[in-house]
DNA sequence: ATCATAAATAACTAGATAGTTATTTCAAGG
DNA sequence: CCTTGAAATAACTATCTAGTTATTTATGAT
C-alpha cells in the first residue's frame, strides 16, 4: 500500500473523500431532489467529471453517502460500553449518546429524512445493513433483561419499541427544531433549552422502563 | 355567494381546490425541490398557466399548501373536547388523536419535514400562526394543572415539553417507517404493529405524566 | 344583446441540469 | 526513458423546467 505523504498532484483517495464530504453536506442541506451535481463538484473543488468517474451517477453517490452515514452512527454507538454500567445508568447513557450524536451530526437526521421521503428505496439496496442493526436490538434486549433480573426494570417490554421511543424523543425535537421554534413560540436550540430537553428525555425513558417502586427511590436519591 | 351546482365550464373555486390538492400530494410525495409544476398541473387536470394565475409561483403555492395543512391539523385538534374527560383519559385521547391524525394524513408529516429541511423559511412567513398554536399550549397547561389539582399528575411538568414528546413518539415512528422497517427488520405498519405502537405510546405518555402511586392503581384496574 | 372581466388554452423561452465526449497530464513499472 | 493506464480537465448536449406571452372563450352585470 503506497504510503507517501507529500502527494499533491494526484490523489484519488483524497478526491473521493472530498466528493463524499461535499455530497453529504449538499444532500443533507437540500435533499436528493434539491441537490445539484455542479454544486457538489464545486464544493469538493473537483471537476464534475470525477464524480461520474468514481461514483457513476448522482443516485449511486447518494446511496454511498447514506450507507456511510448509517455505518458511522452504528460504529459510534458500538463504542459505548454500557455493559459495565448499572441498568438505569446504561439506559441513561444510551439516551445521552443518541441525543448528542444527533446534535453533533445533523446531516445524519437529514439524510434519514430524505431517505424516508424516498420510501427507503436506496437504503433497501444497501447490503449487510440488517446484520449491523440486529446486534443493537440484541444489545437492548440484553440490557432490559439485566434490568429485570436486578429488579429495577419492569418486565415484558419490547426492546424495539423502547429503542424507537429512545431515538424518537430526541430525533423529533431536533429534526423539527425550525418549525417547532415557530409553533411553540420559544427558542428550542439555546444551550439551556437543549440541556432541559436532554434531561426531560432521560426522565421520560427512565419512567418508561424503570419499575414505579424503584423510581420513587431514585427520586429520593437525587 | 353564487350557489349553483351544475357548473362545469368555468369554476375558479373548483380549479383552485384541484390545484391545491394536487400540489399537496406532489409536495408531500417528493418535497419542494423534487416537485414539478408540470406534474402538479397534470394531476390537477389544469393548464399550468392557471397555477401561476391563481397562486403566483411554485413557492407561494407551497406556502399556501403548508399553511392549509397546519390549519387543518389544528382545526381537527380543536374539535377534540377533552375538557370533560378525566385528566388521564384526556391525555390518552390526545395521544390517540395525534397518532390517528398522522396516520390518516401522512402528507402533513411529509410537509413538516420538507419545511424543516428549508429551515422553516416559508412557515415563518405565515401570519397568525403563533396565535393559533399558543392556544394549544394553554390547553395542555390547563389539562396538566387539572391533573395536578386532582392528585393524578405530577407537578412541575413543562407543557411544551410534554406536547413535543406526545407528538414525537408518534411522529418519529411514522415518518421513519420505511427506514425503520429495514433497520429493525420487522414490519412496522401492519395493523397489529400499529395497534401495538399506539398502546405503547399511550403507556409512555401516561407514565411520563401520571404520579407513580396513581399509576399502580391504574394497572390494577386494567 | 353586448361589453368588460375573469377563466382557460396553447405555444414558447431562457436558463438550468445530469450526464457525455474528447483530450490532456501525470506517475509508476518495465 | 518510454509506454500504459488511470487521474484530471474542458467543453458540449439533450432534456427538463419554472415561468411567460399571446390568444380565445365563457360569464354576469348592465
Amino acid at each position: 500500500m503506497a504510503e507517501r505523504k507529500p502527494k499533491i498532484a494526484r490523489d484519488p483517495e483524497a478526491t473521493k473523500l472530498r466528493i463524499m464530504a461535499a455530497a453529504k453536506a449538499e444532500f443533507a442541506a437540500v435533499g436528493l431532489g434539491g441537490a445539484r451535481v455542479d454544486v457538489i463538484a464545486a464544493k469538493a473543488k473537483v471537476q464534475k467529471r470525477m464524480m461520474y468517474h468514481y461514483f457513476g451517477n448522482k443516485e449511486l453517490l447518494y446511496r454511498l453517502v447514506l450507507e456511510q452515514a448509517y455505518s458511522d452512527f452504528r460504529k459510534a454507538e458500538a463504542n459505548l460500553e454500557i455493559e459495565k454500567d448499572a441498568p438505569v445508568m446504561a439506559l441513561r447513557r444510551l439516551v445521552e449518546f443518541t441525543w448528542n450524536y444527533y446534535l453533533a451530526n445533523p446531516e445524519f437526521i437529514s439524510l434519514v429524512n430524505t431517505e424516508n421521503l424516498h420510501k427507503a428505496e436506496f437504503l433497501r439496496q444497501v447490503p449487510r445493513l440488517e446484520l449491523l442493526n440486529k446486534s443493537f436490538v440484541k444489545r437492548m434486549e440484553t440490557l432490559l433483561a439485566r434490568g429485570v433480573a436486578e429488579g429495577v426494570f419492569r418486565s415484558g417490554l419490547d426492546a424495539v419499541q423502547v429503542m424507537i421511543a429512545l431515538a424518537g424523543v430526541g430525533y423529533h425535537y431536533l429534526t423539527n427544531r425550525h418549525t417547532g421554534t415557530i409553533v411553540y413560540g420559544r427558542p428550542l436550540m439555546t444551550e439551556s433549552a437543549r440541556k432541559a430537553r436532554l434531561a426531560f428525555n432521560i426522565d421520560l425513558i427512565t419512567r418508561l422502563v424503570v419499575r414505579a417502586e424503584v423510581l420513587a427511590k431514585l427520586q429520593e436519591a437525587a
